[in-house]
DNA sequence: CCGACTCGCAACTTATACAGTTACGCGTCA
DNA sequence: TGACGCGTAACTGTATAAGTTGCGAGTCGG
């Protein structure tokens, strides 16, 4: 598993969207990079992710940019995941095994419930958390 | 999360000693690398993890190779992934956020419960499935 | 003692993917 | 109409996994 820092991202990016969804203005890409401490279009690449699972959505032209779509409470970090983690959790063999080889030939099948099985572990874990509570802490946290 | 397959390969390495053993003889990196279908080096490197969990020992020379040492009955895939994978399952920001915002700066700190809570949920799940599991799975397969 | 065998390991190459950056087009709103 | 912000393609830099080569060190049989 080689790790990305996607999920990290997406939900800075969902948390400090849900921080200040008060005033109802939108918030762009800009200054979310800003909090992030990056470029704009890293923020934009995950946000495009983050509105096909329709949990946000974006605004053109002067006083545009980006609005949650669903309340923070009922966002989960296996929303997120599933939104930005297209990789499987653990990856087979870059190259097939040999087929000649009893152990070779069905060692992949015989690790698919297992895996399957972690990956529900890590998506049942992480729908217990949602951006909600992780705001709360965060205001905890920064006074 | 950048995937590797250490895990499903080290696994299969494991499986294919357990599945040999009864010989007592010693299965050399060469031998394993044909069943994977990679190079020796990649097998050895691998197992040099492994040795260092105590799973596996060595022993140079002709008729050489390697052993379990641990039975396959008491080996479980969380054994195995941590014995391979250091990295986080999920890591933090590659750059750090920024520390003016209340949000950049106590974020990370507030994903620490849930990225715990998902590792060992992970973890808990892998410790279900033991090599011998995984033997007579390969076995039940093969034929 | 010698030679074949096997591991141990460093060094290098290649492939892939994430992260970052630039550039430019398009729709939007004042 | 012009500034603004998103949408996206294209490119670069960098890190890591995977594969490869080479050679030294230890071991065993004759």
């Amino acid at each position: 598993m080689r790790p990305s820092s996607r999920v990290t991202v997406a939900v800075h990016i969902l948390t400090l969207l849900a921080h200040e969804a008060s005033g109802g203005a939108a918030m762009t890409s800009e200054y979310i990079a800003g909090s992030v401490n990056t470029n704009a279009v890293v923020i934009r690449r995950l946000l495009a992710l983050l509105r096909k699972a329709a949990l946000v959505r974006s605004q053109g032209g002067p006083g545009g940019g980006w609005h949650l779509v669903v309340p923070a409470g009922r966002i989960t970090l296996r929303d997120v995941y599933r939104a930005v983690e297209p990789e499987p959790l653990f990856p087979l063999h870059a190259g097939a095994p040999n087929p000649r080889c009893p152990v070779g030939r069905t060692i992949q099948a015989a690790l698919g419930g297992p895996y399957e099985e972690a990956r529900l572990a890590v998506e049942r874990s992480l729908d217990r958390t949602t951006i909600a509570t992780l705001l709360q802490e965060v205001r905890t946290l920064a006074r």
